[in-house]
DNA sequence: TTCGTAATTTAGAATAATTCTAAATTGCTT
DNA sequence: AAGCAATTTAGAATTATTCTAAATTACGAA
């Protein structure tokens, strides 16, 4: 028996191996879901269509929002299963808080922390120089830059 | 009445407005100190003597280990204002603990997350192109660099 | 010196984000 | 339909940090 309709969610959680609950799957449309618009490619050039950047506590608002019951320790597990499955990012922009990517394709990030708002940076966006040499024992996993951001003037 | 030994920390606190308090002189002590070796220079050429990155906790477990008595509270309150005047700088690149950093020039930061580990990196070693324009209204405020690391090998 | 007062420190409570635990529920395979 | 492992969940626990209100301390004035 097929769900009709759950834009492919069911599918995208099975392909990385995780059980497509109730659950699993409803954040899984919020996350990644583009409301009523046909299933299609998931990019447009190298640009997601939507990016989305979240903490724990605004999923769980807004699946409680949508009338999903979730629990906020389901929801923790989830963005890790996520994280962990390769379909989220996290991003570590502010310390007492984590926010999760639906990008993970290399990229960069504005933060503006007045309004805790992240925007991509395209990698291409900015040119990178060869960095130095990790200590010994060490290899480079990734590279995150982060551009914060204050109010024009002053 | 002049404090004989305080390594210049008391000056130092009142440069900035900060009452040089026996707490605040120990810990000033512990995070911009050099031992017993003599008065002098900050800096070798672009290079600080001693650049140091410590958590809250770490620096309080420091300090007790001292014989200073002082709270976590204290800890606390002295790491920001320190920031606050500019000798400390807050970087984020663990969410869920801050790291404080005795070096406030411009740079960037290697970071071992298994050992929770900061290296710095000096900003000229990273050859950085032009940015993005920010979004409407914001100016860049800083570019922070964290390369992460793993271990060698997988 | 000694005072007076404002700044500072502090213990402990409070808060915030996150993780843990153990029990109830649910999704699949048979 | 039954069985069982995977998942969810409420609520407690943990961790980092901030707050509060009372005690202490630094420092200029007398």
């Amino acid at each position: 028996m097929v769900m009709i309709n759950d834009n492919g969610m069911s599918a995208k959680l099975k392909a990385v191996g995780l059980r497509p609950t109730r659950q699993r799957i409803a954040l899984a449309e919020i996350l990644f879901g583009r409301g009523d618009q046909p299933l299609g490619d998931q990019h447009l050039g190298d640009q997601h269509v939507s990016d989305r950047h979240v903490t724990a506590e605004q999923l769980h608002g807004e699946a409680i929002g949508r009338d999903v019951a979730v629990s906020l320790a389901t929801v923790y597990n989830t963005l890790h299963q996520f994280t962990g499955q390769g379909l989220l990012r996290e991003v570590v922009v502010d310390s007492g808080r984590s926010y999760f990517d639906t990008n993970v394709d290399a990229h960069h990030h504005f933060f503006d922390p007045s309004r805790g708002e992240l925007v991509d940076i395209n990698r291409d966006a900015i040119p990178l120089g060869d960095l130095p040499p990790p200590p010994e024992g060490m290899v480079v996993d990734s590279v995150d830059i982060v551009v914060r951001l204050k109010p024009t003037g002053r």
